[in-house]
RNA sequence: UGUCCAUUGGUGUAAUGGUAGCACAUCUGACUCUGGAUCAGCCAGUCGAGGUUCGAGUCCUCGAUGGACAACCA
């Protein structure tokens, strides 16, 4: 993070966006104006059952982003109140995908930190007649519940005595009873409107090792029974989280004024949506289980993780995240829109290469043999602090396929016979001639140069209309790169018709695998690094120069670099040429 | 068929009763030793009908459309 002093500039920039605050922040701003609370907690509330996605991301970006913005804090909290779904390893991850995204929380917390407290909590609803012990089976609470539009029935168990409700629910407890035999119940109304009233079950027997509290417990409480108290005890003012949690809030609400407790309050906004991709946890393990992905790290997948071994910066999410605002109307977000984000810190960031994805033979004839000669690259245009490298260059260089044709079409400003370019940093060339194989294959360039235009300019004045990126045959090594396209086919992968699911709507191109790429000799040192700030290892960064961005993948090894596309340059030539 | 939430260009998001703005995408053009970047510009919007008001995207009523809710998941 960069302490740049406030210019006048940036402050009026600040007075100018003053006006323009999300809906939650005007909430704070007005609760912060109307001394409702001095500070603002806020929290982020995984459940450590999978790995973090781009949906996690906005999250982790509002709930942060929020409080830093506003000097409050954040806790992390693991919501971590079902045994059978849950994991350390999970626990690890999130810590490190919160740490790599740039933000630090305050306390670190989990839902079963409370365990003790929420069952006392328990027993002073039951004491206050607003709890109680159900024998019903699941099938019969079910059914008894009602529909949306059809009230429910109550329990026979409802009238309980509040002593025969303390018996039961410490024996309960004290595992007298197996799984799913009985459950503890708000008693609220079940003829109410919102579902989430009709006596909604707080804790059921569990009879399974917590992660954490091991076989402490045999009862576990619910969600909504939960993760209210949870942000009271912790004092949280602004408790952030999506829609579908909209119609649980009176339910929120009520526990906590039944309880007497810190009122924390919930505010929820609408989740993150990005076409082509989907953000289901279950359908994301679905991928990963069936290995349609090589893992949750995939460089395809929408995970954090998948992320960053993809080569995504985490400033550049996190311009995403602001670009994409906060509201509460369901959204889907253009692709395109990520990958601008990409682009924008990658260019100002990575530095240049040239590498020869495609690679085909190009003799300069009239240059000569054996020679090598050092010729000076800017490493990145956009930042001068970056330097210059040395790049050698010879007669015999590799260009890319695409860059040559015999007879260059209307507009077309690369290599042809006969038609002068410049060979990026080098000399401007002309084909003269090309050999084939057997099939027609173009099998090596012949072209001559012109010794005066050494470092890419004419004395005389002359321009060519075209640049292309070169390697030198003798100075090339070789990697393997992986171009990774986006991972669905179509628009919107969970609309799938009839008979099919989103699998079939899985792009059978989202990855192809090259071998022998041409890379020049300063890439030989691109390794991954372990960033000082967060201690997060990533891959170093690139741009291939008029290819894309690419970084280094996990897989390289001592002798085999590889490589991870992250994202193309915008590409004029491919729209002008189809 | 119940309750709740939402509806502004292709996609997002502002405008807090007073000139509908910004970003991405698209398309044009300029510039360029990356057909990159940068710069300039074009196109394009208040779901509908009533009402309140000097004035409505904003407030009210009705309707339409989309979403959420009927796990002992979170």
């Amino acid at each position: 993070m960069s302490d740049t002093p406030h210019t006048e500039n940036t402050s009026s920039a600040a007075a100018a966006n003053e006006k323009q605050l999300n809906f939650l922040e005007e909430i704070i701003e007005q609760g912060l104006n109307d001394g409702t609370y001095q500070s603002i907690l806020t929290r982020f509330p995984p459940e450590p059952n999978g790995y973090l996605h781009s949906g996690h991301a906005k999250s982790i970006c509002i709930n942060f982003g929020l409080a830093k913005k506003y000097g409050g804090k954040t806790n992390l909290r693991f919501d971590d109140t079902n045994p059978v779904k849950e994991d350390t390893e999970y626990v690890e991850s999130i810590q490190d995908d919160i740490r790599w995204m740039g933000f630090q929380w305050a306390g670190i917390h989990y839902a079963s930190d409370y365990f003790d407290q929420l069952y006392e909590w328990a027993v002073v609803l039951i004491k206050k007649g607003l709890a109680y012990v159900d024998d019903q089976s699941l099938e019969e609470i079910r059914t008894n519940r009602g529909t949306v539009t059809v009230p429910g029935k109550n329990s026979p168990y409802r009238d309980r005595s509040v002593e025969e409700n303390l018996d039961l629910f410490a024996r309960m407890k004290a595992g007298e009873f197996e799984d799913g035999s009985r459950v503890l119940r708000a008693k609220i109304d079940m003829a109410h409107p919102n579902m989430m009233f009709r006596d909604p079950i707080m804790y059921r027997i569990l009879h399974a090792e917590h992660h954490r509290t091991g076989n402490k417990w045999c009862i576990y409480p619910m969600y909504d029974y939960a993760h209210g108290q949870s942000d009271s005890i912790e004092n949280i003012t602004h408790s952030i989280c999506t829609l579908e949690f909209d119609i649980h809030r009176p339910l929120y609400d009520w526990f906590i004024e039944q309880l007497d407790i810190y009122p924390s309050h919930q505010y929820e906004f609408a989740r993150l949506n990005i076409n082509y991709t989907v953000m289901s946890k279950r359908k994301l393990l679905q991928l990963v289980k069936e290995h349609y992905v090589s893992g949750w790290d995939d460089p395809r997948m929408p995970t954090l993780c998948g992320f960053r071994r993809r080569g995504y910066t985490p400033e550049s999410i996190r311009a995403f995240c602001e670009r994409i605002g906060v509201a509460k109307r369901d959204n889907i977000i253009d692709y395109s829109l990520l990958e601008f984000s990409l682009r924008e810190h990658l260019n100002k960031v990575a530095q240049r290469r040239m590498v020869v994805l495609d690679p085909v033979k190009v003799v300069i004839d009239n240059y000569p043999e054996g020679k090598t000669e050092m010729l000076t690259a800017v490493n990145n245009p956009e930042n001068a602090d970056d330097g210059t490298r040395e790049v050698p260059f010879g007669r015999e260089l590799f260009i890319e396929r695409d860059d040559f044709m015999e007879v260059a079409p209307k507009k077309y400003f690369r290599m042809a016979i006969g038609q002068e370019v410049r060979l990026r940093y080098a000399y401007f060339v002309t084909a003269q001639s090309v050999e084939k194989d057997a099939d027609g294959n173009i099998t090596c360039i012949h072209c001559t140069y012109d010794p005066a235009t050494r470092g890419g300019d004419a004395p005389d004045g002359r321009k060519v209309k075209g640049t292309i990126h070169w390697v030198s045959a003798q100075h090339a090594i070789e990697a393997e790169v992986r171009m990774f396209d986006r991972l669905f086919a179509t628009e919107a992968p969970d609309d799938a018709p009839e008979g099919k699911t989103f699998l079939d709507n899985l792009n059978p191109n989202s990855l192809q695998v090259l071998q022998h790429c041409k890379l020049e000799p300063a890439l030989a040192s691109a390794s991954m690094y372990t960033n000082p700030e967060t201690g997060i290892t990533e891959p170093e960064r690139f741009q291939f120069e008029r290819l894309g961005y690419f970084c280094v993948d996990r897989d390289s090894t001592e002798g085999h670099l590889v490589f991870n596309r992250s994202c193309t340059l915008k590409d004029s030539w491919a729209k002008i040429s189809k």
